[in-house]
DNA sequence: CTGTTAGCGCTTTCAA
DNA sequence: TTGAAAGCGCTAACAG
């Protein structure tokens, strides 16, 4: 059962040595051509070049960068779920500054599992990333995120960052949007609020929370705790909880969501309970305050204002940390921490 | 200026004869107890498995797959823009699948642009990928698409076709959902339905406005051909474009917008107008009806319906017979072409 | 200006 | 059961 090698050879790709051969060169000659390299005669270097392009040949960029000094060009980046749009723009910002160094981008999703984000490190190790981006996922351990188990190659946490692990850094301003949302609430006169959020084991979560009992704290009003609800991972928790607190005796006049899944879920519930509750009896207004803006912030049908900043620009400063390492001399300062500000927007939109 | 040999071992990652060394055997030895290989005595594994821990080895996936019979386990991705939510969720979708069959993705943005994806899956191919999931682009050429380009790497569209490629394809309904769409507005009793939709050149623009145009010859109803704005490719053009058909001294009654960048514009104008007209005059009710669905379409400020369809299953269905010549045995089977149905969903949301 | 040699990290083949 | 040799595709270093 011997296959035919003519055959065989045909299905490969082909190599330096079938351009070589063709244009009736040594390979040596060839790679010199391919790499523009000088010191070789015009008319030898348009014969390759045309035995190449007569071939297809393409350079084999894994065999290359199998030689010393040689780089694999890529970058892995695990994001937690890339079908948030809100990572979804970050992956952009980080493809972006990728392509301005040359290198292209393995993603991976990490589905906000530890282990699975092990998994997807390994593998992007293995397959020689020159640097890796990660959303840390909310739990789980982190001993796949050490310089040990890194073996040395650069890590970059974008929006969130996780305890004992000191690398380069973009977060944004969380703790300072929610203390801003708050305070804004608390001075409009509220002193029963709402907070929905997902799990304080999620660094955002955390943080948001703190900013959340900061401003109560600064303004001396105690914190509503029958109404904190945390947990809410994905629209639909957070409109049962949102409906939760609508239908309490004494519910709250109103509510900070610490992230736009909860945004969602709460303007959801409200919206809900106004059909239901139809003409007669109207609901008193509910004073909704986001954090993370989104698509259709502007024409929520319920009033809201939302602590805004921008994806993109964290993917970006993620991607241009780490390369300021892989590429610039800064490849030993010290762990850096970038906190993005946040700007406040209320529907109807300022402008 | 010599290098210290043993500094620049140990900046180097570990190869397999670092373990051998360690372990005091061959790195032959050493490559059989990491690919699982039988015949080896549990005295010498034990020992080379604790060797490799030790130094942190990792085997390298790119040397791995130069050896003949190895593949490089590298899926090529090309959308035309990442930070659009639908394309993220396609993007989730070939993520999924590519990990059920052990591979990863190398994900670029063509940004709409012909010659930056030639590009992007020129350097895939040079990353000696498997095969590529494309969403081409809406204009340019498309000579890097051919079989000869390709040099045998299997392709797929997503999304989209090309003229002229055979290839595995996914696309959604689009004709017959916009065909749906503008029947059920001219049963209404509509007869001056605008058309928003983007460049007639991108491949959905041109299905959707075919289908928009089918439905009103089978009704015997003509085109209100000075109603029919295309080019639209972002919210705020689709907004200027709606605004000037509300501007109009005749303008439509019902709108069918060809995706969501155009519903979204559409509402903001609507609204906008709204808002400057007051309660003193209202406008005359506008019907709304988009293709593509989106995050907030069931809370849109104005009656709308829109024809949904599913992003992921999109993308799960492209991998899935990229995957099928690449593992199964369909290798050699002609290209195939899947529609995926869409289906209608109206605010306030059927249930 | 061009070619030969050697070796990057790994594994298949063959021999011990 | 283990190891030595050879070579995957490419290129730095050295000859010529």
């Amino acid at each position: 059962m011997s296959v035919d090698p003519a055959r065989e050879r045909s299905a490969a790709r082909p190599t330096i040595h079938d351009v070589a051969e063709r244009a009736q060169v040594s390979p040596m000659t060839v790679s010199r051509v391919l790499s523009g390299g000088p010191n070789v005669r015009a008319e030898l270097r348009e014969r390759v070049e045309q035995a190449a392009a007569d071939i297809g040949y393409r350079r084999n960029e894994n065999a290359r960068s199998l030689r010393p000094g040689h780089r694999s060009g890529l970058i892995g980046v695990t994001i937690t779920n890339i079908a948030n749009p809100y990572y979804a723009e970050m992956q952009r910002g980080i493809e972006e500054v990728a392509a301005e160094h040359s290198r292209r981008i393995l993603v991976g999703n990490s589905n906000e599992d530890a282990s699975l984000e092990a998994q997807l490190i390994a593998d992007f190790l293995g397959r020689q990333v020159e640097g890796l981006i990660v959303v840390p996922s909310g739990s789980g351990g982190s001993r796949h995120l050490t310089a040990a188990a890194l073996g040395g190659v650069p890590l970059a946490f974008a929006s969130r960052a996780v305890e004992g692990i000191d690398v380069d850094t973009v977060l944004i301003d969380d703790v300072g949007g929610a203390l801003e949302a708050t305070t804004r609430l608390l001075d409009e006169g509220h002193e029963r609020i709402a907070f929905l959020g997902n799990r304080v084991s999620v660094f955002t979560g955390r943080r948001r929370l703190r900013g959340f009992r900061d401003a109560h704290a600064a303004r001396g009003i105690p914190v509503a705790e029958e109404l904190v609800r945390v947990g809410q991972q994905d629209v639909g928790s957070a409109e049962v909880a949102m409906a939760e607190l609508l239908a309490l005796p004494h519910p709250p006049t109103a509510v900070f969501s610490a992230n736009n899944r909860n945004t969602i879920g709460a303007i959801r519930a409200i919206e809900a309970a106004k059909r239901r509750q139809g003409d007669a009896s109207p609901l008193p207004p509910i004073r909704l305050f986001g954090f993370d803006s989104f698509e259709f912030a502007d024409l929520s049908p319920v009033p809201l204002s939302v602590i805004a900043h921008d994806a993109r620009e964290l993917g970006r400063r993620a991607a241009e940390m780490l390369f300021d390492r892989l590429d610039g001399d800064e490849s030993d300062v010290p762990a850096r921490l970038i906190e993005l500000p946040v700007y406040v927007q209320s529907t109807p939109s300022p402008r």
